[in-house]
DNA sequence: AATTCCTCTCAAAGCGCTTTGGATATCCAC
DNA sequence: GTGGATATCCAAAGCGCTTTGAGAGGAATT
């Protein structure tokens, strides 16, 4: 049925040797051997045998992940998504996962029995903090890895890929100031997250540009459920001193959210506007919403996917990826923002 | 650093082919001899090499998982908790995942081509339905597999692991009955789902055995996420005559059911009872509730365990499991259970 | 004492790939 | 036309394990 090397060098009349070559992209084989080569794996269907391939190169072609488990811990939605693209991405290569279930308090043993064991070529990373210590920890292993987001503070020279969560942030509040919004509300995803830091900080920065301060009150933070964006909503509501508009960390805070503003019996995009990060989650469409959200949109699935590029590509040697990578977030306007009221 | 096979062979004055045999059980090998390898692997750290032990014995030591994206379906947090327990066992016995994205209508396609890579031993199913076509399929591919939940109609010689839902939600209704509730809600699960249809079941025959008939009025399916409970629970109130008693398909759907009945200004336990069944979601406990939730309980992850076992278990050849496993879920009384009002 | 039968052990042959260390042929300059 | 590059290709040696087929030794049988 499925050929292997042996036979298809047979059938080639050329040795192992060349035709291994040809398919890895060795120079010292003929363009012309090469084409024919190219052409016979496509006839009878050739596809290397991954378990030799690990045996011979002492590669493991996999990839490990760290599942954050544990009360109170965001086993989510945006883990699941995040997940396919990863996925997605790997099994085009032929990449296994290596999926460590482990309790945050347990992780850094984790990595290290995943490490020692030879069973992966390099990790990734989620959910950073400031000052994260798992990334000098990997350093240390010597291991592999690309986290997604980035630490504040700590060393800077590890590859990353984030969504310039400040410069989404603030771009959102500069909207919102601009259409003569002066009370703004956050509610952000957990404290202890950078990008919930820096989704803050762009807020900050663009009221204090516009000769404002921020009123910590109107922040908000918490895991990213549904639930906790109405009761923060709820919150800012129900202040002799409303917000105007108000800035979700994710379109399921919003969802939330949009059920207590509901509730209240106002009007979305005048009464009150809102602004949601998207990180397109197939089953919550900002334009599905009741009123179409404005969102700050960046895909987390493809977030996923590229990581698994470059985890990928590091592992095969073709690193020609830059090291560090800063996704702009898309600030699309729909109608959940409006004038501020009485302007 | 980490010896092999040959190198351990030597330290013990052993062929490779006797401490081979020693380590995977064959019984041509004297029980002392065994014992020294063993004393002998202990004091090494061997581990034997998996892609060697991939390329000699043909088996891939990983599993296959189809992992179902797309708009509306549920890529929920039950799936991150019941791949936890999967990974939490497998990672134990060095297997791994290959793990599809894929669109439902695209399932047929991706199983094939998992099951022609090679690169899987077994695959896991789930999120049965009706006659579901995939069953049949994966027997004619001939790849070994195990289902979480039960297909209803169709063949009935696969190997699966299931709750007794119709019990869970027949005990459940029972406890609501002898407490003298006479309508019943159903707050249930996407209701083309085989695990919906037989906890409406279990309620139906409940009612039916005390004289009773199902209101279908009563009865709401949708995705189990918070939102949708508190929409249900809120037309249910609105009703003129609103259930005295209502059954929560998941933890998530009961979340959003006690937030209409608090809002609603009635108090649970007494104006309302909830039974709600709980996947033992470690972020989301019954007995934190505001009223501690009675439950019907069966832990999601030990599924995940169990079926990665017996998974496992089957590749590895000893499949001492029973073929069919039905759990019965354990109805656990709190305090959000209380007589039928005005009784 | 010769034969058979276990019990325990081993040497060696793969599994299907990569990679080292040549070979062979071609080409150029001198 | 000879020495040395240069371009192509190959045979064979692994990678670390499992497994076949067989041998050595001792106990049991005749």
């Amino acid at each position: 049925m499925a050929v292997n090397l042996k036979q298809l060098a047979e059938i080639l009349g050329l040795s192992q040797t060349t035709v291994s070559r040809a398919l890895n992209g060795y120079p010292e084989v003929n363009a012309e051997t090469r084409q024919r080569v190219l052409q016979a794996v496509r006839e009878t269907g050739y596809r290397p045998n991954r378990a030799a391939q690990r045996l011979a190169t002492g590669k493991a072609y996999s990839i490990g992940l760290v599942m954050p488990i544990a009360p109170g811990i965001d086993s989510d939605i945006h883990f699941g998504e995040f997940l396919a693209g990863l996925a997605e991405e790997s099994v085009k290569h032929d990449f296994h996962f290596v999926i460590n279930p482990s309790a945050p308090d347990d992780e850094e043993a984790t990595f290290r029995r995943l490490a020692a064991s030879g069973n992966v070529d390099a990790v990734f990373l989620a959910y950073m903090r400031a000052n994260d210590p798992r990334i000098p920890m990997l350093k240390a292993l010597s291991i592999p890895f690309v986290v997604h987001g980035r630490s504040i503070g700590g060393p800077r020279d590890y590859p990353f890929l984030d969504i310039d969560n400040t410069q989404a942030f603030y771009d959102a509040t500069k909207l919102l100031l601009q259409l003569g919004h002066h009370r703004i509300g956050l509610i952000n995803g957990p404290d202890y997250l950078a990008f919930s830091m820096r989704r803050k900080k762009g807020l900050t920065r663009a009221l204090e540009e516009w000769g404002l301060g921020l009123d910590e009150e109107l922040v908000h933070h918490s895991v990213m459920a549904d639930e906790y964006g109405y009761r923060s909503m709820q919150h800012f509501l129900e202040r002799p001193d409303p917000p105007t508009a108000v800035l979700c960390s994710s379109t399921v805070l919003a969802l939330g959210a949009v059920r207590a503003i509901n509730r209240a019996g106002l009007v979305i995009g005048s009464d009150i506007s809102i602004i949601a990060h998207d990180d397109v989650l197939p089953m919550l469409k900002p334009e599905n919403f009741s009123v179409p959200l404005t969102t700050t949109r960046s895909s987390l699935r493809a977030a996923g996917a590229r990581i698994a590029t470059r985890l990928i590509g590091g592992i095969l040697g073709r690193d020609t990826y830059p090291e560090q990578e800063l996704w702009r977030a898309e600030l699309i306007v729909r109608a959940s923002t409006g004038p501020a009221p009485g302007r």
